[in-house]
DNA sequence: ATCTTAGAAGATATAAAAAGTCTTTTAGGG
DNA sequence: CCCTAAAAGACTTTTTATATCTTCTAAGAT
């Protein structure tokens, strides 16, 4: 139960790697996805989503590539995972207010609600700096 | 993300209607079915699983049926959760020591083990007694 | 004993989501 | 205008989830 996609698992390799990077250099999608070992065109697709909400940005042409879309202490787990597989949700019934229809007799209603924050926050504490700190087994 | 599936989430319904019944009065897979609204051939493979660990007792033949398999208070929202969804990991790299080959430098690794922690901590603190205490909107 | 009831077990079917690829288009340099 | 590299969208394959069906076994009723 609540295991990551690959594409979540990808996504998280892909873009610690870009945070570990100098914001001046620009990376070639091949590159980063063979310095993380995963298919290329599967980070591509991850990386358009990430370029458009800002958390990589793209350039086209020649030299172009990506970069980190701003300081990697400013961008949380939270962020890049649900940015990915979507908000953190243990049971259908906590989407929102009223989504169950048995919803005011349910007492498994809170349990979900607190799993939710507790992940939530837990996720939300760790910066992608934190994540890059260390990361001297990739290359340089 | 970490979405119970439907199996989970009928898993639960059956198990704590069980609860909430008097533990001498055995009860008919059809009923149970019809009473939290759940696929009966579904929630017999379900209950076929819990039989074999002993969350519930089934009873074959006229008169048969199923019954939990101990005091509700002794059964956490942990155990089921687990029984029908499998071991609570948020990330292959946390099943065990060593799974990732990268493992050493993995900066994240250490997350997953506390998100996984604190929600086993969480599930494991709920009975299914607590679950069942104001289960009114069910049929007596 | 055999018939009916009700769960056990295993095979099978369908549908949805995940995982990955391919093709065409667009933007930016040389 | 040609080359490079990402964007966008269609498409394929694989896996998992969701369910159903059939046959088998145990237990009580006749």
């Amino acid at each position: 139960m609540m295991e990551l996609t690959r594409k979540g698992e990808y996504a998280i390799r892909g873009i610690v790697y870009l945070a570990s990077r100098p914001m001046d250099q620009v990376c070639l999608l091949s590159d980063i996805a063979a310095a993380v070992e995963v298919p290329p065109t599967f980070l591509a697709k991850i990386f358009q989503q990430f370029s458009k909400i800002g958390l990589v940005k793209s350039y086209r042409g020649t030299g172009g590539g990506f970069i980190i879309g701003r300081d990697p202490e400013k961008i949380t787990l939270l962020e890049v995972v649900e940015a990915v597989e979507g908000p953190i949700v243990p049971n259908r019934c906590a989407i929102r207010e009223g989504e169950c229809p048995r919803d005011a007799s349910c007492t498994i209603h809170p349990v979900w609600l607190n799993v939710q924050k507790q992940v939530r926050s837990i996720l939300k504490k760790v910066t992608l700096r934190d994540l890059a700190a260390n990361t001297t087994s990739l290359p340089t």
